[in-house]
RNA sequence: GGCUCUGUAGCUCAGUGGUAGAGCAGAGGAAUCAUAAUCCUUUGGUCACAAGUUCAAAUCUUGUCAGAGCCA
């Protein structure tokens, strides 16, 4: 047996960027993975943070005419406000600017020169301020006032500087060796592809330090030079964990674990960083996951076509466990995907409010009126109790874990609804309301004990997506805190008759569908 | 220009050699415990196109077209 831990992180978000659906995305797939791996018994690490450094951030802090720190401090705050408002269950939330972040990174640095990975030369090329990168001379347009212009519309200029590289040429054998012994490493298979066919086509070295920048972490050693973006960037993985101290608590029990990243840092997360690491003697992640990008009523999110979607606005408009629900059962974890109002809407109500919602608030208000709010008693099982039990009490989690496990979110939510549906087409043939109109009243008591039970099944199986729904439908069924873990959801933890259950309450309300809302 | 992925019912997708599937939407019916929710039945596809391999192809091969991505 491997070790019961799990690690996930989030990448850190850039400062110079207001959250949007696309953060709160990666965010609620990582909590969900941490809590699926929790409540399955692993000790789980999560983390998220903010990336503070660079020029960009530095320019902006000048605009605003304050120091790079004050203005770090200002913005890493919302990302930080973030993750609780979105019900995420973050461990630490690490920030660049922090000082075990930057020990953290000059001690990586130490080892990449030690290990003869890092060198000095000379950079020089077309660097445009905005993107904070280089281009090449054939992909500049002029611009008026004579001025260069970069593909993204950026101002270039002429740059030279003292840099130092790392050794990434060197490196692509021992990551094309990685990629197939470490088949999962890159998730899904598509972005794999990608990357192995960029290694194969070679590597070049990779500048990682910057002259003309002060806004970073300073490069051991080496005045005047502060690191620029990679090693800085990515080393906040371990940084958080207690690294340069291998031994510490964290570093020793959660390192390697696995990260959750957009598809445009891919490259970053699955070329650069196993290079540094295996160049330090450090071991490498487990995986490196890439999500898709969300589109808005099929166009593109962006700031010039004014349908960025907040995090909050979501939230109010739909719910959060709604929200949270909706974007992993949406879209097959890993493609892009179309977020439109009226999908949304239609997705939550029939799953949630007429499917899972109305099927727990059927049976218990039922119960609630007809068996004085007590879990009922089972006698004389059928063939199809026994198979509407044996989904709920086996297959439920099996499949639930085998599709969590490998972020197929989607496909394990289908597995949960397909319960619901069979559980409702159980409801009906079975027809308790009838039986208490024959008088077969032990009948009709064990029909509504075995539904109630499916719930209880139901409202473990759901808690990693929505934790707050989960509780809320599990408090209903008395269903004690501390027997709620995925091994709970077994007949050896079934309810028990006669247990007092309070009054039933509507879990997932019916959205109404707003009417003409201006295009 | 090179490489990769995708193209299956109106919509979203599953199905990787053996008589075309699910959910949603549409139509008809049943039931009335429930958030007017639910259940059953049903309409609907020459599985992008063409050729090939095979007893048999949505599924393998090749080519074409369309869309997306990565690289240059």
């Amino acid at each position: 047996m491997s070790k019961k831990t799990f690690y996930i992180t989030t990448p850190i978000y850039y400062v110079n960027d207001k959250p949007h659906l696309g953060h709160a995305y990666t965010s609620i797939a990582c909590d969900v993975a941490a809590r699926h791996k929790k409540l399955d018994g692993y000790e789980t690490y999560f983390l998220s943070g903010t990336d503070e450094h660079g020029q960009k951030v530095q320019q902006a802090a000048e605009a605003k005419g304050i120091d790079p720190q004050a203005f770090t401090d200002e913005v890493s705050q919302v990302f930080r406000d973030l993750l609780p408002i979105l019900n995420c269950s973050n461990n630490d939330f690490i920030r660049t600017t922090e000082e075990r972040h930057k020990k953290a990174c000059q001690e990586l640095w130490k080892r990449l020169v030690k290990s003869g990975d890092i060198y000095l030369s000379k950079y020089a090329g077309w660097y445009a301020v905005r993107d904070e990168a280089y281009y090449g001379e054939d992909e500049l347009k002029d611009g008026p006032n004579g001025k260069k212009i970069a593909p993204s519309g950026a101002e270039c200029e002429w740059v030279e500087e003292e840099s130092y590289f790392f050794k990434l040429s060197a490196w692509g054998d021992k990551l094309l060796d990685l990629y197939k012994s470490q088949p999962d490493f890159i998730m899904p298979e598509t972005r794999k592809n990608e990357i192995v066919s960029f290694v194969k086509a070679g590597l070049r070295d990779l500048s990682v330090s910057r002259t003309r920048l002060t806004w970073g972490v300073p490069v051991p050693d080496a005045p005047g030079h502060v690191m620029y973006v990679w090693i800085d960037a990515l080393t906040n993985y371990i940084s958080a964990l207690g690294f340069p101290d291998e031994k510490s608590d964290l570093y020793s029990k959660f390192w390697p674990g696995g990260h959750m990243v957009g598809k445009d840092i891919i490259r970053f997360h699955t070329v650069y960083w196993p290079a540094f690491l295996m160049a330090a003697g450090l071991p490498i992640p487990q995986h490196v996951f890439a999500h898709g990008w969300w589109t808005i009523e099929g166009q593109k999110m962006s700031k010039s076509l004014g349908n960025v979607i907040a995090p909050q606005d979501l939230i109010d408009t739909y719910g959060l466990d709604q929200s949270r629900y909706f974007l992993l059962r949406e879209v097959p974890f890993g493609s892009d995907g179309d977020f439109s109002h009226a999908q949304a809407i239609a997705r939550i109500n029939a799953d949630l409010a007429n499917g899972l919602g109305n099927l727990a608030q059927r049976t218990l208000s039922f119960i609630a009126k007809n068996c004085d709010g007590v879990v009922t008693n089972a006698k004389d099982l059928t063939a199809e109790d026994k198979a509407l039990l044996k989904y709920a009490q086996e297959d439920l989690m099996a499949g639930l874990r085998r599709e969590f496990d490998k972020f197929a979110f989607h496909r394990g939510l289908e597995h949960i609804m397909k319960l619901v549906y069979d559980a409702n087409a159980y409801i009906d043939a079975q027809a308790p309301w009838t039986l208490k109109k024959e008088g077969k009243t032990e009948r009709m008591e064990t029909v509504l004990y075995v539904l109630t039970e499916t719930i209880r099944c139901l409202g473990i199986s759901i808690q990693s997506v929505m934790p707050a729904s989960a509780a809320k439908m599990l408090d209903q069924l008395a269903v004690p805190a501390d027997q709620r873990t995925y091994n709970h959801a077994t007949s050896e933890y079934a309810l028990k008759a006669g247990t007092a259950m309070p009054a039933p309450e509507g879990v997932f309300p019916r959205l109404q569908p707003k009417d003409e809302k201006a295009a």
